[in-house]
Parts: structure tokens; sequence; C-alpha cells
DNA sequence: TTGAAAGCGCTAACAC
DNA sequence: GTGTTAGCGCTTTCAA
């Protein structure tokens, strides 16, 4: 900046007002100081100006799963939000691991981000509990939170019972859910809501745990499921997510059953690829782009506060989940 | 730092010391600083120790699209290399956008990370040359380039050549090549390979253009092709990529065609999906993981000379294609 | 409208 | 081993 100052035959003041207060300085000048800026090809430090300013317009946020496009959705709804907003969005992938989600924390905590939107895995309270501290609100992202937070989620046992409640109405008896691990709170509350819906109608609800979310787990699930007893086997399978629900799909037709004739399948989350499947999967809808773009205006909302001095009243939002039938639950006889 | 010093009785410059140079200090006086510490909750300045200190120890990567699994894919493994050598990673994320991509850029400039991973959005010669001159190494994904630069990327013009070849080992006389936009030289060498395998092998080849390489387009081209004349209608498709295949694979079934019977379709990249779709997908494979790995290392390499001021080859890596046929291109009868 | 100067929080060189 | 101190590149009063 100094450089820059002195072929422009300014002072480094004024150099930084051409940046900072363009309205404060003389056209002639402005000119002037934007020709040497651009003859050096001077970039400005944002470690200095974050440092003297003391502030840094910028958020993080880190989803757990950047490869399930559940996520991506809501990544991408929330990015355009803090866009639109000026803010520099800072991305994060925790990629289920719990120590990599609290290494990015602290990295932002470091940086000096004025906001973090989380996407968690399982119980976070431990990670969240150090940004608060430190003044830095976090609103959390697929997950509704009790404690003094904000955060945007949906009403999973509902979820969940949306979905077998279909299955029920399809006629089906005996019903497996699956999904796991059911350590994860999205993966409780849908098995809840499974429970919820089974109980008293006379049908059977297999409970079967996989170890993450993933395509190849639900091929290994359907594989399992689909060499069971005759007797014994679900004519409808409830998957905690829609990548589980396509493995499972690709499992059966690989083991000769038919879906949904032999088997229904309903998912989860209603990504791109569960109505791109070549039999159409039901799922249940998670609104994400509206989800993603709440919890932004949430975060901005409150570091607003925090930047005035306001009071603050956490909310925890909770979205409502649909139903979207499609050729994988409907009996085509 | 100033009250972490106070506390735990001793100077800044020991506070400092404890956390950069660990056994500078006396263990009992390591142990009440971090004490300290842990007290206060401090937290280091980010800005402040990378404006003093001179380094950032930081890496970003930008992609141009991560609802692209093929990206993702990248993106992991290359975010892995970094974070085993102990770099912070800024993932960004273009979405086709060539100014959010600048937009990126300019950010990494200023947050004067050490290099850059580029997954460009077509030619990107403008975008790059900034970064050049101000000193900061880029390295270039998905792309492979004769310029100064070092670059990971496929031979795209064998791997359309590989599919095509493929297609016409299946006894296809007239294949149709799906992709777009043509402005993409991704797109461009894998329809020049399709040109090349289909010279003087009495077949012919349709070219059909698209919007963006997306699901939806997939399966609007699928709609377009299966309607046109039983004359003219190829009996093979090659798609540009995985995500048009798979939409296209829809978008044919819907149409009462059946894969491969009616339509062969062979895709390229060959994402998970590709593999889990229900009519398995042919596609061309593309080593992401090796790919990302090594751009990661290209760029660390380079990011050493440049700091120890030796001398750095350009290098062009260029990873072979391969073929995987799977049930949508294989003849059932 | 512009310049001079203080200082953001930290690191690293040097002195003790 | 530890303290003192200069200064990284910028923003932001305050004076001129």
């Amino acid at each position: 900046m100094k450089d820059v100052a002195a072929l422009a035959g300014v002072s480094v003041g004024t150099v930084s007002n051409v940046l900072n207060q363009p309205d404060r300085v003389l056209e002639s000048t402005r000119q002037r100081v934007e020709d040497a800026i651009r003859k050096l090809g001077w970039i400005r430090n944002e470690s200095a100006r974050q440092l003297r300013a003391g502030r840094s317009e910028s958020v993080g946020i880190v989803v757990m799963d950047v490869a399930n496009p559940y996520f991506v959705d809501l990544l991408l709804a929330a990015e355009e939000t803090f866009y639109d907003r000026g803010y520099t969005v800072n991305l994060g992938n925790s990629d289920q691991h719990r120590e990599r989600e609290a290494l990015l924390m602290r990295h932002f905590m470091r940086s000096r981000v004025d906001g973090v939107l989380l996407a968690p895995i399982g119980n976070s309270s431990g990670v969240t509990d150090e940004l608060l501290r430190a003044g830095i609100p976090v609103v959390l992202l697929d997950r509704v939170s009790g404690t003094g937070l904000c955060s945007v989620g949906m009403d999973d046992i509902e979820g969940g019972r949306l979905a077998v409640h279909h299955l029920l109405e399809q006629g089906h008896k005996r019903i497996a859910f699956v999904g796991g691990p059911l350590g994860l709170a999205q993966v409780r509350d849908r098995a809840r809501g499974a429970r919820l819906a089974v109980a008293n109608s006379g049908a059977h609800l297999d409970v079967v745990e996989v170890k993450t979310l993933d395509v190849e787990e639900g091929r290994k699930a359907a594989q399992h499921i689909a060499r069971s007893d005759r007797g014994i086997r679900p004519t409808a399978v409830f998957a905690a997510n829609d990548l589980i629900a396509i493995g499972m799909l690709q499992g059966f037709v690989a083991e000769g059953l038919s879906v949904p004739d032999d088997v229904a399948i309903i998912g989860y989350d209603d990504i791109d690829f569960a109505a791109a499947a070549a039999v159409p999967l039901s799922s249940i809808r998670q609104p994400r782009y509206e989800m993603g773009r709440c919890a932004a205006e949430l975060l901005l909302k409150e570091i607003t506060a925090a930047e005035s001095g306001d009071e603050h009243q956490h909310e925890p939002v909770s979205f409502s989940p649909e139903l979207v039938a499609r050729i994988s639950t409907l009996r085509t006889s």
C-alpha cells in the first residue's frame, strides 16, 4: 500500500480512503490511486484489514457430508443468502468426523468469523459452547435444538411417521426401517416416528442398523434382507435417507426382486437423484432450499443483533416434512 | 494474549513461545500459561498471527460444481492430502459462474493463501494470471494445461474415443453424443474423441448439445431423442458425464424405451451413482482419488519450492481413462 | 480533501 | 528461560 501511495503521490491514508470511503476523496486523486493500484497489481492484505478494522464480514458453514446432495443443497441455499448480503463464506466439510468438526470450528474462531452455520454430527454441544463463549453466534442446521441456540430443522419424528403411515396405507404388514448409526439424532427420530406409525396397526417393524448413510451400505442391507426367509422378509422398507434407499433399490434388483411389487421402498430427503432413479423413489421431502435460506437469515439476524448490542431471542425453527409418493411404493396391480 | 500473560504472571513473548516453541519454555511455566489460556478461554487471533508471521499455512480449493459428485471426490482427495500435511483448507464453489470464480480467487489472494487448486470453468487464464503475478502457485485440476502451470487432468479425447469405440464394438451404427455447453474444453474433447472413433467406421454420430451437465438436461435430451423418427433414432448414446447419462436413463424409461435393448447408454466420470443406477451405467472412469491427490501434491511441491526459492518445473500430468462396461451397454440377447 | 500517526494482536530477534 | 520491543499492513481518528 505504501508503494501505491508513493506512485500516486498521496499518503497511505488516502489510498485507504479510496478503498473504503470513495466519496471522501477527490475524483482526480481517486483516479490516480486506482491507476497506481492497477499498475502495481497491488492486492490488499485481508489479515491486516481485519486486524485493524476488527470485523471480518465473513461467516463459516460446516456440513457433515458434502458427498450427500442433501447437504449440498442446504449449503448452496445458505451460501447464496450470505453472498447476497455481501458476506464472504468459508466452507468446511467435517466428513462425519467429530475431530474434524472441532478443528473447523476452532479455525473459524481463530479467523474471527462473524458467525457459524453448523450442520452437526450428533450432539455438538461441546463444539458450539466454545463459539458461544467467544461471542460468535451459531445457528444449527438440520437439527432442532432446545438449548440457547437458533436452529433450523425438521420434525423427523413426524417425517418417519408419515413415511411408514404411507406404507401401511399401501397394505404392508411387515416393514423394515434401515438406517444408522442409531447414535445420530436424525436417524433415531425417524425410527421413532416409524414406531409410532406402526403402533396398534397390527403391522410389524424391523430395525436394521447400518454403519453409515451411504449407497454402499444400502446395497448391503438390501442383499441381506432379500436373502432372508420368505416368511420373515419385509414387503416394504423405510430407508433413513435417499442414499440408503438408492443403494437398496439396486441391491434388490441385483437379487432378482422387483420394486415395488416384491418390495416397496421409501427414502428420506427427496434429493434429485431420488426422482431420477430408474424406479423413481418415494421419499419424505425436506424443503432444503428454504431451510438453508432460513438458517442463513437467522444467523444474519443474530449477527446484526450482536453487533448493535441488541437483545436477541433464540428461535428453533422446525419445518414440516412432506410425503412425495412415487413409483417405488405404488403397487402396480 | 496480554490477559493470558498477566494471569500466568509471564510476558506475552512467553505466551507466544508456549504456542510456537513449546520446548523453549520451562515445563512449569508452560503448564501455568496453558491453564491461563483455558481459564480465560482465549483464542489466538489468526489475522494477527498471519500478518506478523507472514505465512498462512493454508490453501484454497475451488471447484466448478459441488453438486457434481465427481468434483466432490476430487475435492475430498485433495483436501485429505492437505490435511495430512497440516495445511488449512479453504473450500470454494464457483457453481459454474465465472464471476464467482473470479471473486473466490481474489478472496484467496487477499487472504494470502500459500496456493490455490482450481477446477476451472472453461478457459481460466485471466483468473490465474493475477494469482501468478502475485507469486501464488496455482495448480489446475480437471484440465491439462500447456501454459506455465502445473495441471492434472485426463486425456478426454482418448476417453471419448474409448466410449464410442465400445459402442461400435457392440454393433451400434447410429450413435448420439449428448453434452454441453460445447464451450467447455472437457465436452469438446470428449466429442472430438467420439468423432475420431466413428471416423471410417461406417457408423454415424449425432451431436446433441445441452445447456448444462446435469440430470434434468439429460432427461430432456432423452425425451427428445426417444420421440425422434424410428429410422433416425440412435441406438446408443454417449453422455458427456454421468449426470446426463442418469437423466437420460430415466428419460428413456419414462418414454417406454428399454436400456440397453432399445438404447444403450454410456456415461463419463464413473461416479458412484452410475454403478448404483437401477440399470448400472457403463462409464469412462476417471481416477478421481488419484487425480485429487496428485494435484494436491503438485501444489505442495510448488509451494515448497516457492518458499525456499528453488527452481520449479511446471508439469502437466495426464491420467488415462478406463472403460467400465456395465449393463447399460451390454446387449442382453 | 488530504496527511500524520496511533495501534489492532501477534511473532521473532535480541537482550538479559 | 524469559522479558522487551519493533513492526507486519492496514484503518481510523484528528489536525491541517
